[in-house]
DNA sequence: TATGAATGAGATTTCATTCAT
DNA sequence: CATGAATGAAATCTCATTCAT
């Protein structure tokens, strides 16, 4: 039984190894420059083997996305308290964008590909693959469902509606690192992308929030272990 | 004399042809699409004639840039108030970025080679070439001046950072229109794309006003000429 | 010795099945489409195994080959009447040849695979490899002797040269069939086809009979089990 | 003006070069080993120019094949008396058949790529290519009338259906070819193809004539310039 | 014996850019 | 000034075959 595992394992290993040196290729030098070549140079692999892993480029990149997505979707909803409000979710949401970027820099990937594949978002657009659908489905629905929350409890604009925001936040969300992500690797500076961050996060969150609101709950905290 | 003149001026013509084709591709197409040989094709010239005109391909496009930004700029300048208050010019701001919008489309095309060819906008950021940082310095006073009037005369949030907003902004309007850039020509439905900025600009709006500012300045108007 | 023996059968049996696999797929999709890893996928075996079995693809493909001639070879011979005339034995090899595409289509096989690594059958060509040439001789032979026999008995052309022509009957018997195999799967009606090698067929049966032939012998049957 | 004819001219004579040069190819290595590389290194040009005279490799080969099929079916043409009867036309086909090769052997060319790229030409393959579909319907009604007119004039057997029959006749011959072709080049022996080309257009020549017809007209010459 | 894994070599196609005329 | 022609370099993907376990 221990040799079928140990393959398994291996693989699976292998599958990972892939998946991580394209990551790393992306955080590099941004996803368009991705290539076959050079994902298999790093993984000290041929380009023949990468496709005994992968059907195509497209399903490496969607595997990238969708893992990124999930990691992302279940870290914010390890930190969401149930019985907060509606705008105490959207904060611990953006709080949580911010220290994931803190912490890893995977968003970064997750971004780029998103941009690279996602034909559009806007209402009507239906041409988007399945899986990365699925990806940007699952961004959305908890996205949206934070902002029913704060219409309900009244916490967040009443006039809000929450299926277009959710779009509109995930894009510029997205735009925002992406913008980052151009930047040459060494020109990046965690903090002062925080700051940036930061600083939008709570435009937005003052542009959603009900005129009444606790003001203190507009402020987002510093990602303390930013190095 | 005479002569001389004649050369500069067809040299300034066709200069300006091979722009215009590279702009209807663009729009037609998408940036990402846009060859040299398109762009040839189009203007009646073979490809290396192209290269007398402008250096490289980036060349090109950052010339497409910088004319388009210049002419947002001058357009939204024609239709500011010098004696508005600084909420009001943000919002004729807006109204002037929908607008364009409404009737040429032209806004597609800076923000997709915006996306395409700056680097980034983060302070730190060196890397950008001249030409276009000129483009986007002068977007970027543009707003940043609007802003700072602002939080002068107190229509706007005290705490903003007017130079460090400027960019955020042009970022997230970028992210927006390159967001319906992506969408196949056809899908692209002009009132549902001015009612999304709407809400944006909105969001935004609300965003950045100061709490007492009167509401009814919150409010974008809808494009007429919307067909 | 049970044990060896068992061995040997079940080698032989594993053999069996990746020929019978290998044959089906170049039924359903042709000879060029095969691929090892197609093989190795119906076989329920790994490519690498295909390789203790065969020494290479035109290995394993000869051997199809020649299975299949032996077998059209034994079927033939069982229909002759050794006391027929020539000209009543050859109309019998091409009854037995639409007999045998009507009831299992292998003959596709067998002509599909010759078309691809058979060099080529003109009297000189030396580099026919020794199997192929195996199978490919012992249909001559067949031919041969019957068309022999017509001549000895007078009930073909006397001008014939039974080993010349031998070869040139092969030849375009293939070629029929290689064409009707290069329809896809779907498009092949067993009748028509039916019809078109018995059109041939008979073009070539007037061809060889001697001038007084009896009319009668110069018809074949159709066959009756076309479905 | 001369300019602009030069450089039409030396465009053409390149086409001509490539196509010329894909055509040694096949004759030396058959179409199943032809590839772009070693048509762009023969040619002494990149692969990519090759891609400025051809869409892609299909079209060059349909060109190729176009040439062939016109040059062939002009050059039965010529040959053929248009007061002639029926088997008589017939004779001359095959003659001029045995003549090209012997002249040019691009009858090898012609074969070898329909064989390539006619999915079939049963009745009811509708796939044909229309460029190939082109060539092919050129030679089945040069065939088609031949027999039409021996059908009325009584030369043909009277059974014949000269549209499946021409169909026929092009089938045997390319596999006649094709067959030859796979021979390695130094293996061809040009008087030994001819006279196995001559027996069995004489077979069928037999195989198609009424039973009355002059035995003289069922002998085909052989052709003088055989080297 | 069996196999999962790996790969070298090669196929077609694209595109920004250069150069001789 | 204009251009037809050419190309290097790269990208994605395929497949028969080998090898360590």
């Amino acid at each position: 039984m221990g040799i079928t595992e140990r393959k398994t394992r291996e693989r699976k290993q292998r599958r990972a190894l892939i998946l991580q040196k394209a990551r790393d290729l992306i955080l590099e030098n941004g996803v368009d420059a991705l290539n076959m070549q050079d994902i298999a140079d790093e993984s000290e692999l041929s380009k023949a083997t990468l496709y005994l892993y992968f059907e195509n480029k497209d399903a490496l990149l969607l595997e990238i996305l969708g893992d990124a997505t999930k990691s992302f979707v279940e870290y914010v909803k390890t930190r969401l308290d149930p019985s907060a409000s509606g705008i105490e979710a959207l904060n611990t949401l953006w709080a949580s964008y911010i220290g994931i970027f803190g912490e890893s820099q995977d968003i970064f990937v997750l971004t780029g590909i998103m941009r690279q594949i996602t034909p559009a978002s806007l209402p009507g657009a239906q041409g988007v693959k399945s899986a990365n659908g699925a990806s940007f489905s699952r961004m959305r629905s908890l996205i949206s469902e934070i902002l029913s929350r704060g219409v309900a409890d009244g916490t967040l604009e009443s006039g809000i509606d929450p299926d277009r925001l959710s779009r509109t936040i995930i894009t510029i969300a997205m735009a925002i690192i992406d913008d980052v992500a151009r930047l040459p690797r060494e020109a990046r500076d965690a903090r002062l992308i925080e700051a940036e961050l930061k600083g939008i996060f709570e435009l937005m969150l003052r542009g959603v929030a009900a005129r009444d609101t606790d003001r203190t709950l507009l402020k987002l905290p510093i990602h303390e272990g930013a190095e």
